[in-house]
RNA sequence: UGGGGCGUCGCCAAGUGGUAAGGCACCGGAUUUUGAUUCCGGCAUUCCCAGGUUCGAAUCCUGGCGCCCCAGCCA
């Protein structure tokens, strides 16, 4: 949280820092006779509830005396009682249509160790007492929660409307975040952890905050996010664009630009002298010069995009192909003179000859050369591992069909990795978490974990806009 | 009528009686050494439906329809 921007100050607050005053209240409303112990079994309470349509039927316990409530509640807290033995009910109404008002479970007994107060405690309030107490103690105002709490609140005010508690601050429900192709809720995620679904809580393609992060995500796009989504009261689901779009225009401006080639194929300036090297100088943003500049090697031998070579384009085409002229951004503009194939036919090299004139400049006579492509020094490249990340889910909303387990909608090619990768020597030291837009491909962070400066490792955070991929579809 | 909520563009979302904001997506077009960015322009005569009240209704009333949540000693 701290990460996304937030701080609380001093006001970091636990349930567990209240338990003493937590069982105070509950001696108070035992005294007032509006709690007593309840010695139904989880079943046999299950069944005195009603259903639904149903009223429920008062529990034999309900009208045990203040004394014997005193004194049980003492001996569970004391530990003398196994777990379930007893419980602490609030005494309301078992006719409620509210299900939550019919006598509601507060305190139940848990021989368990608990993280913050360890073996202090064997008996733990439930959420329901617990959270409006709380919110009291701290004088909040406003409590706001999910939509499911919506009939929960009039216990909530119940609570508090019996207790001497400092205030009584309003619970506000709203509706709960949801994005397609992806699953938010925390049931759902760690069974996706637990499950090895995933490699772990931040697994970048988890929609976690800590996932989020390793992804490469910006905080201020996951709080421009949340600004663009708003709070209200329907169900509703974001598109999983709409965040693609924060993250863009965040790194947009920010990540320095550098040159990486995914899937090398090799390219052989014939015209180029076979031991010059130039260094040029490049701007690191397009439109922010104070991002700087860095140095990228050129010389004879390149790689080049797979991608952006096709033997028999299509009219719309404008990258590299036979006789076809390119510029090699930041660079000459070269035209291909021919390709080398392998045994099987496949092509490993290109042939080219460059324009002299080019570098820098537009051709002397006017031609215009529409494509531009990214590249590399074979010689100096350093090699990098990519990790290709995809929606986890194949369908918009994987829990649509109850009677199919969202797990089988889950995408088999969410996470593709790219060993033989080449990056620009810029590139060789880069720190972990630092992001890049490789260009024409996408934003691209060092991952935190694995990352080094031996071995480098990027996540994709998100592609580029891509008009071609969407005209190339269209055909 | 068991109770509690919600229905405004493909996706979010303002609007709470004065004549439908904005963002994403989408579709044009301009600029561009990233098919990126940026920039201009287009995109709901209509607000789940049907009646009613009103000079005037997405907003008020009545009746429908649809969707979500609740029977944990979970949160």
């Amino acid at each position: 949280m701290r990460w996304l921007g937030f701080d609380w100050g001093e006001n970091f607050f636990h349930a567990s820092d209240y338990f003493p005053q937590l069982y105070e209240f509950a001696l108070d409303l035992i005294r007032q006779g509006k709690a007593y112990v309840c010695s139904l079994s989880a079943d046999e309470m299950r069944d005195y509830r009603g259903t639904l349509k149903e009223p429920g039927r008062e529990s034999p316990y309900r009208d045990r005396g203040v004394e014997e409530n005193l004194d049980l509640f003492g001996r569970m807290k004391a530990g003398e009682f196994p777990d379930g033995a007893h419980v602490l009910r609030a005494k309301i109404d078992m006719a409620s249509p509210n299900l939550n008002m019919r006598d509601p479970v507060i305190y139940r007994i848990r021989h368990e160790e608990h993280h913050r107060t360890g073996d202090q405690w064997v008996i733990y309030p439930m959420y329901d007492y617990t959270h409006c107490i709380s919110d009291a103690l701290e004088r909040i105002t406003h409590s706001i929660c999910t939509l499911e709490f919506e009939d929960h609140r009039p216990l909530y005010d119940w609570v508090l409307d019996q207790l001497a508690v400092p205030c009584h601050p309003q619970q506000i429900e709203f509706a709960r975040l949801n994005i397609n192709y992806t699953v938010l809720s925390k049931r759902r995620l760690i069974e996706l952890v637990t499950g090895g679904h995933v490699s772990g809580w931040d697994d970048p393609r988890m929609p976690t905050i800590c996932g989020l992060r390793r992804r490469g995500c910006t905080p201020g796009s996951i709080r421009n996010f949340c600004d663009k989504v708003g709070v209200a009261k329907r169900d509703s689901c974001v598109d999983m664009g709409l965040l693609e779009y924060c993250i863009r225009e965040d790194l947009e401006n920010s990540a320095p630009r550098a040159m990486a080639v995914l899937r090398p194929l090799k390219l052989v300036i014939e015209n180029y002298p076979e031991d010059q090297v130039e260094e040029i100088e490049a701007p690191c943003h397009p439109n922010d010069p104070a991002l700087g500049t860095r140095r990228i090697p050129f010389c004879r031998e390149l790689y080049i995009e797979r991608d952006d070579f096709m033997e028999d384009p299509p009219k719309k085409f404008f990258r590299l192909g036979p006789g076809r002229e390119v510029r090699l951004r930041y660079s000459y503009i070269v035209r291909c003179t021919g390709v080398v194939r392998d045994e099987s036919g496949e092509i490993v090299e290109l042939r080219c000859v460059r324009d002299p004139d080019t570098r820098g400049a537009a051709p002397a006579d006017g031609r215009k050369v529409k494509g531009i492509i990214h590249w590399v020094s074979a010689r100096h490249a350093v090699p990098a591992e990519v990790r290709l990340y995809d929606r986890l889910f194949l369908e918009e909303d994987p829990c649509a069909d109850k009677a199919i387990d969202y797990k089988s909608h889950l995408n088999p090619d969410s996470l593709e990795v790219l060993t033989g990768c080449l990056a620009e020597p810029s590139l060789a030291g880069a720190a972990p978490e630092s992001r890049y837009q490789f260009e024409r491909l996408g934003y691209f962070c060092a991952d935190r974990r694995d990352c080094q400066p031996s071995k480098l490792v990027f996540n994709r955070t998100v592609t580029l806009k891509d008009t071609w991929a969407k005209i190339e579809k269209k055909d």
